[in-house]
RNA sequence: GGCGCGGUAGUUCAGUUGGUUAGAACGCCGGCCUGUCACGCCGGAGGUCGUGGGUUCAAGUCCCAUCCGCGUCGCCA
């Protein structure tokens, strides 16, 4: 068999047809159909294209009466304008080829606009429910956080990773680390890939990655995953832990403009305006100390635990946030250091804090980042104080012994950051196949 | 793991102090319709009421157990 190398077969495009360009052409498309509505002398035929989908128009005899949703064709036809169609455009149908033909139909209707399911029936259907304009909408939008977080950080002179994701020991200890079994040996499932980007920013300077991160705490809420997606970065020769909070600023940024130019269908699908995102350009920032004291103030409740925050305190300070400062996102910085890593840098000032932030996006923990410590005999020190024995953590300590620039990273929880920005009540929902702690398939 | 809540048609739900053959909407199947886009109209199919036991003349409804799920807390992105 012969094969012939070329470009993979270009199929039009949603913005192509939507754009007028081919008012009067003749097209051929490829796509799935999504609904079928017969009116006695013609039917409409909607197919799901690539991207977006595509209002056809077809006399009844060219029509197998066995096409049925989800069928997948290959159709030929004539784009028109026509102001009676949704988006303003059609295809008058002149053939069709039929490629596959489902065996059963959906168990839900993937035609209308709504889509009025529990998620828990939704999940175990999810292979299904997934080709909903909605549901193609949410992860085409975390598609492009993706792409913004490689594109701006590429820019910015980063180098992009992939560390391994079966480890040794955890980079935080404790108990909620999956253990497996590793030909005989114990080994965990990464819960950060905190050393290796560590030591990847002594090789490169700048590095990121996108990769699974996996938690193995029992708990079942709103905003966690078992698995979960993590964007992160690690930067040296840092003059403070603001060149990180700038790095993440910056990539918001960028995220938010490039989601407002070139995902405006899918915002639009969701009921967001492209135009009125969340401006990243100013975050404020409150010190951990401050942040609790000024909400527990104006929205008078009891501060109760003085080292952390209560999912309660997240909400408050991301609506004084609102509030005060008109932003969806805040930086917290300087966090106790008992409640912080062995790695984080305390803070010369004060070291019962460290030079370490949150972001919290519209009162949810979606960052944890700041400066670590690069110096040999400070790192010893501090893990020696918390009753660590650094002989287990030699190839980390590898790095501070040989020499690091002073650096710093965060990490930011993807799904989170797509449930905030879309205004999706459950994490679940950012998360295509979503891991909890009982759920493995599908 | 603790606490709280729930499980009725493919889906979302209703179901009264326990009482005839468990209903609605959407979806599905058949028919009509040349502008549908939550179309409309006519007809139809579809349910071991999560599972097991108990109380009762009678249980979707009350009791016990059990399974599954949701929310929440410790933790965290």
């Amino acid at each position: 068999m012969e094969f012939t190398t070329g470009a993979l077969r270009q199929e039009i495009t949603w913005e192509q047809l939507a754009g007028g360009g081919l008012n009067g052409q003749p097209v051929t498309l490829r796509g799935s159909v999504l609904s079928r509505k017969d009116l006695g002398g013609f039917t409409f035929l909607t197919l799901r294209l690539l991207r977006g989908t595509v209002q056809c128009t077809a006399s009844p005899d060219l029509l197998p009466k066995d096409l049925v949703e989800e069928s997948a064709v290959e159709v030929t036809g004539t784009c028109r304008e026509e102001p009676r169609a949704p988006g303003g455009f059609e295809v008058s149908l002149e053939g069709i080829r039929v490629m596959s033909i489902p065996s059963a139909p959906t168990p839900v209707c993937l035609g209308k606009k709504g889509l009025d399911l529990h998620l828990d029936t939704e999940l175990p259907l999810r292979p299904a429910v997934l080709r909903h304009e909605k549901r193609r909408a949410v992860f085409r939008i975390q598609e492009g956080l993706c792409r913004a977080f490689r594109e701006y950080l590429t820019s910015q002179q980063f180098t992009e990773v992939h560390t391994p994701k079966i480890v040794h020991a955890g980079a935080e200890g404790g108990s909620n680390i999956f253990r497996l079994d590793y030909f005989g040996k114990k080994a965990y499932l990464a819960q950060s890939p905190q050393f290796y980007k560590q030591t990847m920013t002594g090789v490169y300077g700048r590095v990121f990655e996108i990769g699974p991160v996996f938690r193995a705490e029992k708990h079942s809420t709103q905003r966690h995953l078992n698995e979960y997606t993590g964007l992160d970065l690690e930067m040296g020769y840092i003059d403070s832990f603001a060149d990180v909070m700038e790095a993440e600023t910056g990539f918001l940024q960028y995220a938010m403009d490039l989601l407002s130019k070139e995902y405006r269908l899918e915002l639009t699908t969701l009921g967001m305006d492209p135009d009125a995102l969340p401006d990243a350009s100013k975050i404020p920032c409150l010190r951990f100390s401050d942040a609790k004291r000024l909400a527990a103030e104006k929205y008078g409740y009891q501060i109760r635990d003085p080292y952390d925050l209560e999912p309660e305190e997240e909400h408050h300070i991301g609506q004084y946030a609102k509030e005060e400062f008109g932003s969806d996102f805040v930086f917290v910085t300087h966090y106790p250091s008992k409640k912080r890593p062995f790695y984080a840098m305390d803070d010369p000032e004060d070291p019962k804090y460290t030079l370490s932030f949150d972001l919290l996006f519209r009162g949810l923990e979606i960052t944890t980042g700041g400066q670590r410590i690069h110096n040999y005999e400070e790192q010893v020190a501090k893990m020696v104080a918390r009753g660590m024995d650094p002989a287990e953590f030699e190839s980390y300590l590898m790095i501070h012994k040989y020499g690091m620039p002073p650096h710093g990273g965060l990490g930011i929880g993807l799904e989170r950051l797509t449930m905030q920005l879309c205004g999706l009540e459950n994490i679940r929902e950012a998360c295509l196949f979503p891991r909890d702690r009982s759920r493995m398939e599908p």
